[in-house]
RNA sequence: CGGGGUGUAGCGCAGUUGGUAGCGCACGUGGUUUGGGACCAUGGGGGCGGGAGUUCGAGCCUCUCCACCCCGACCA
């Protein structure tokens, strides 16, 4: 590829929008342009990229044994009322008619196509396992693309999906793809990457894991045990629980005046914030009449991700300017309103001598004991996980780090292939609804996640399996009738063995160095009047900046070598 | 959807108390240069996000709509 005719340029100035440095550096390179928000073209490196990217999943898929197919991107209302996500899903699915006045939607995802292609077709328990993929686009209507590639509405996304006739077989084959994905991220050149124990969101099933890329821009928070191998994602991350005991006491109503924060009414009762119990009032989206009020112990913070799986629905915190309730004065005892769901958290069970609101204006109650004092009351999990909180596996102190995630497998279950009824007969004859996983990983965030893993202050550094070209050609000097024809018989004797990027500019020396490290390209090739002078080529290595002379006769070999040894440091 | 911010040339930006749009980069042409974003000369390109209003006159003021960015909600 010559340079000079390559569609994109390379900016001096970074877009002042762009304030992620993957972002940043993609579009000053030249690798992306934005169309409207959260929706992008990506120009020739890029696309070269995410080709490479595929090709490696590709192989990967193909190696635990699986089967590439294609679904549409199109599907009717139809399929997806029988798994029931045409209504579940809110607005993130672009739903339309066609001229025929059909309601169809884009696919977000694939379970139903999947179910659909194989239910009738699979019979037996004997085809099974199996798993197929597809390497396609997805268009959801996210709420808030952010950081250019990380999150986007409309992206490239390999998802396969398994089928097996027992929990025990779906674990193994889980277990494969997940090996696999540890291979694929590795291979592609991604360095700081975990997996994590994942809620399955409205995805269904049970156990699940995100792959992610440990980065402070990262969406996610994750709770990491830096003494064992416990790792969680925060939406399911739990701590072990550590329960002072307090005086066990008379419960009392005692004047607290204008406190309303935890702080304060710790202040005036001279207690700690352990000692007391908050209270937190939210709404049930998308309904007015509901109410939910969760309890938890007042050092703590409500998780409202496992709050919305027990309650089921979206929530929403609420303002409470149209309820009974008294702000800062709401308390767990007395406490009756109707249509509320009141949770208690389990940092709240056994506890004794706690503070809480008394349910008026200007009092709080002491003294209470949650078992003495409250009948029939479950305490279930929704603290959110705290930094320096113990590991629930070896009782270390854990930590919070931040992530991006570049992946995630799920088990399934029975979820799609009962509701959508597809059915397999079993070696004694009878029927059952076999048991799906499934297994995404977004190419353009993977694209993107590397580029800001592998960046330094000149700018991009793909690794060798992904870089849009291997070598970045590089003659000074093009006005020389020496260099200019030496430079197109190299081209062409370079080109057969390798991927080059021609820099057949007549420019200055600093306009081509700066652009070859703002692209990334992994190796450059300079020749000059200077090098000619001595049948002599520089070879620069973009990771290391180390710089090596080479005759022009070994160029090939050396080339080659180079390539080789980062090709095998990658693939492990 | 809530809060904050920004829209002026392809990119980055300036534009005074309202007086009829500039700068740098990029691009075209001619020339001099050439191992770390060269220089001289010259040329082309926008009517200031859209609409309405105030005014003799609006990029600057008012109203309204839109787009984009950031934080939050959301994120299969």
């Amino acid at each position: 590829m010559r340079i000079s005719k390559l569609v994109g340029e390379r900016l001096k100035d970074s877009a002042s929008t762009a304030n992620v440095k993957s972002h940043n550096y993609l579009l000053r390179a030249g690798y992306l342009k934005q169309v409207c928000n959260g929706i992008f073209s990506m120009l020739t490196p890029a696309q070269r990229i995410n080709l490479k990217i595929q090709n490696i999943i590709r192989e990967e898929m193909d190696a635990v044994g699986g089967q590439e197919v294609l679904f549409p991107v199109v599907m009717p209302r139809e399929l997806w009322e029988k798994s029931g996500r045409y209504f579940s899903i809110g607005q993130e699915m672009v739903r339309f008619k066609d001229r025929n006045d059909h309601d169809m939607l884009l696919g977000m995802t694939h379970e139903e196509a999947a179910v659909h292609l194989c239910q009738n077709t699979i019979k037996s328990y004997d085809q099974l396992p199996f798993m197929i993929y597809q390497i396609q686009t997805k268009f959801r209507d996210e709420a808030r693309p952010r950081a250019g590639l990380i999150r986007v509405k409309e992206f490239t996304m390999k998802d396969a999906y398994s089928f097996h006739y027992d929990k025990e077989e779906l674990q193994e084959f889980y277990k494969k793809v997940y090996d696999s994905y540890n291979k694929i991220f590795k291979r592609i050149g991604m360095k700081n990457f975990i997996a994590v124990k994942s809620d399955s969101g409205m995805m269904g099933g049970d156990i699940a894991h995100e792959f992610m890329l440990l980065t402070d821009i990262g969406e996610d928070s994750i709770v990491i045990c830096p003494h064992c191998d416990y790792k969680a994602n925060m939406e399911v991350a739990i701590s072990k629980e550590i329960k002072p005991q307090f005086e066990n006491t008379e419960k009392k109503e005692v004047y607290t005046a204008n406190a309303k924060t935890i702080e304060e009414v710790c202040k005036l009762l001279n207690i700690s914030a352990i000692q007391t119990i908050k209270a937190v009032c939210y709404a049930i989206v998308g309904d007015d009449t509901n109410t939910v009020i969760a309890f938890i112990r007042g050092d703590k913070e409500v998780n409202e991700a496992k709050l919305k799986k027990i309650i089921g629905k979206d929530i929403a915190v609420k303002d409470l300017s149209d309820t009974g309730l008294v702000k800062g004065n709401i308390g767990c005892l007395n406490l009756n309103l109707p249509n509320t769901t009141v949770v208690f958290d389990k940092s709240l069970e056994d506890m004794q001598g706690m503070a809480t609101g008394a349910n008026k204006e200007g009092y709080h109650i002491k003294g209470v004991n949650l078992k003495r004092d409250l009948e029939n009351v479950e305490f279930v999990d929704i603290a959110k996980v705290k930094e320096g909180e113990l590991c629930p596996v070896c009782g270390k102190p854990l930590t919070i780090k931040r992530g991006i995630e570049i992946g995630n497998i799920f088990q399934l279950g029975t979820k799609y292939t009962k509701s959508m009824d597809m059915t397999i007969n079993m070696p004694d004859g009878t029927l059952i609804n076999p048991l799906m996983a499934c297994y995404g990983i977004g190419v353009g965030r993977a694209l993107a996640s590397v580029a800001e893993e592998s960046s330094d202050e000149k700018g991009l550094v793909w690794p060798m399996s992904i870089a849009p070209w291997q070598i970045y050609f590089c003659p000074l000097r093009m006005d020389d009738n020496s260099v200019k024809e030496k430079a197109e018989e190299l081209e062409k004797s370079l080109s057969n063995n390798f991927e080059l990027l021609y820099d057949d500019r007549n420019v200055s020396a600093g306009i081509k160095l700066t652009d070859s490290e703002l692209m990334g390209i992994p190796l450059r090739v300079v020749i000059s009047p200077r090098s000619l002078s001595n049948n002599e080529a520089e070879i620069t290595i973009r990771k290391s900046g180390e710089k090596i002379m080479c005759k022009l006769d070994n160029l090939n070999e050396l080339l080659k070598n180079l390539i080789n040894k980062e090709m095998e440091e990658l693939n492990g």
